[in-house]
DNA sequence: TCCTAATCGAGACGGTACGTCACGTCTTGCG
DNA sequence: CGCAAGACGTGACGTACCGTCTCGATTAGGA
């Protein structure tokens, strides 16, 4: 079968990806190395240049593919309901281990690399980003929020402030902390009488 | 005399950090090395090495000193005003060369180096953030804030979707968005009657 | 037919050592690679490998077959006459390109693999050296030569200087010097009464 | 002290010649890398490159440095006696191990590498030319040569075919085999009455 | 005419070594 | 004595070939 190729090939990507997860969990993103992963892989350097340009390339997919299908959204009818679970769900994922280094790592490296950076958004950032306005543009119309309320800006208040948590003041990302972000946002949303 | 020579030490500290900032704007931070900043400079390796421990401490210590005093703080008695120049005053530093693309990489190194994440907290967010809540503090005690309004949240506010273009988008900073940032904010922080 | 199939391999064979040479005649044989003749020949590394076990192997083989049939022997029935053509003949042949500088390489790669220098013996070497002492016998059995000159030294005079200048210290080889090093070897060759 | 670095220097330099030849004399000229002389040394790849341009030009030094200061040349006054002894001490040297196969392959190596060839022969080939030619034109300056015998050719013939046992049919070097060339030779130029 | 087997191109694969770069440590000698 | 200069061991980079391997496609020649 020509699927006993793919199969095979596709075998070796997740165990380099795999490998990649556990390498950068021991010793740290900046420590990884193509090297060491190929090493802990069993395969040839070659073998993994082939699949990514770069260390931060392999990096992000491997930490984006053990994460599909990312943040699913929920839609109960109530915007706030809807809005609550979903950023509560991003602080236990991203807030902690196994995902929450990794993902700042990912972020950090953005910063270096315009491919990383581009990536990241074109599979994660930007799809999120965008359903969520989705959702908030569904409840606008639904006359849950007032009509000429900034739905971009909004999800932005509502993303901004945990990844100033998680990269720059670099302390503990609580539930406690998003509810209140969320509380403050609600009180310029709804709509006045 | 004593001075002769602390200034000499002082003088070839400023020289290295000139380089280094220089090299980094021209090859990027990712390119950036010791070995290039030292044969750059006309200094021996070792000379950098007995002022900084790392890259990284090399790199935040050029960034910041460039741009001391940071962003000073107005008070004109109206808060409002007060947080629009003071928003606006971010954009145009961060949102833009020189500094934008060196702050940027700065907050990357600090998601790989917890020394770079620590000294970028203590040198340069802390004090911002703090002088911040410190000027909503007065605003909200003089009766310009509701009462309960969550102080540290709305720096964050503040804060925080700056970061996300910044950083996670990397879309340009405008004069724009922050201002619809801020009217979002403003919507739930003024006092209701 | 069967020789169609036959005639196929022959065709490839024969392809895959005209791409050697040419592309050893373009990088150097220090420069080649298997992995260049397949791709310059169209051709897959296993097809090379079925017929060749080395590198070395191929391109003795590509030298050698290139040159069929050799250095062909004259017999006028004057040995002198003889020799000097041969001797010429050979200068003319391994004193310049396009032979000169591949069996130069051809005895280097000799010296570090021993296949090659076997073969390089067996099917070059060794017949030429054997047509050689067979024409100085018959010579000295005609009377033509003294009894007890020594046949194989005097190949190996003929040869040797030849070689010394060809590997050792690669001066031009030219007929002049050939010439030379004939005369000094026919002093002590002709009978003395 | 100066001569501190001088000799540590010296002292790294020494070593790994030594390590070159040892390796080479384990597992041969073909599989020697510069890895592997680095790791036996206990010393940094650069090292090695900051001091040899490549895996030739190291071996080649090591080669000839472990023999200085070559082959002597005696002088008995009786050029016969004198260039018999020299081509039997030649015999002792390159005919067996350790130089033998060493130099053996060195001569290979030339024949890929055009610096290899140069400094093979400024160092050790033409020198023992010119010592030997000098010697035998001393002694037909003395009459023990015909005043027309071709002294260039002469030292050919010694050495030619020496070669080409070493290289060409690679057989054993036998004190046996330069004698008979030296009696060709030597019919050919003593002075004839 | 179809089938079986061999051969082929293409190129993935685990390796080894290449030659380069920068790391952080060290030593030396000049000013 | 502080410094430039740069050698040093280390380790990773990204590349090139090695020789082995699997895959379909393209043949032949026998059924």
């Amino acid at each position: 079968m020509s699927d006993d190729r793919l199969t095979r090939a596709a075998d070796r990507t997740q165990a380099i990806m795999r490998s990649t997860l556990e390498l950068a969990q021991e010793v740290g993103y900046a420590k990884l190395s193509i090297e060491g992963v190929a090493a802990r892989t069993g395969v040839g350097k070659h073998t993994i240049y082939r699949r990514w340009p770069s260390k931060g390339a392999l990096f992000l997919d491997a930490v984006l593919t053990s994460n599909e299908p990312g943040l699913d959204y929920p839609d109960t009818g109530d915007i706030v309901v809807d809005l609550r679970q979903q950023i509560h769900a991003a602080v236990d994922l991203l807030g902690q281990p196994p995902l929450g280094p990794l993902y700042q790592a990912l972020v950090g490296e953005a910063q270096h690399d315009p491919l990383v950076a581009a990536a990241l958004n074109e599979r994660f950032i930007r799809p999120q980003a965008d359903r969520t306005v989705a959702r908030l543009r569904k409840a606008q119309q639904q006359g849950q929020l007032s009509p000429e309320f900034d739905l971009d800006v909004a999800m932005a208040i509502l993303s901004g402030p945990l990844y100033f948590k998680l990269l720059i003041t670099q302390e503990p990302l609580t539930h406690e902390y998003v509810e209140r972000v969320l509380n403050v946002l609600l009180a310029g949303m709804t709509p006045r009488p």
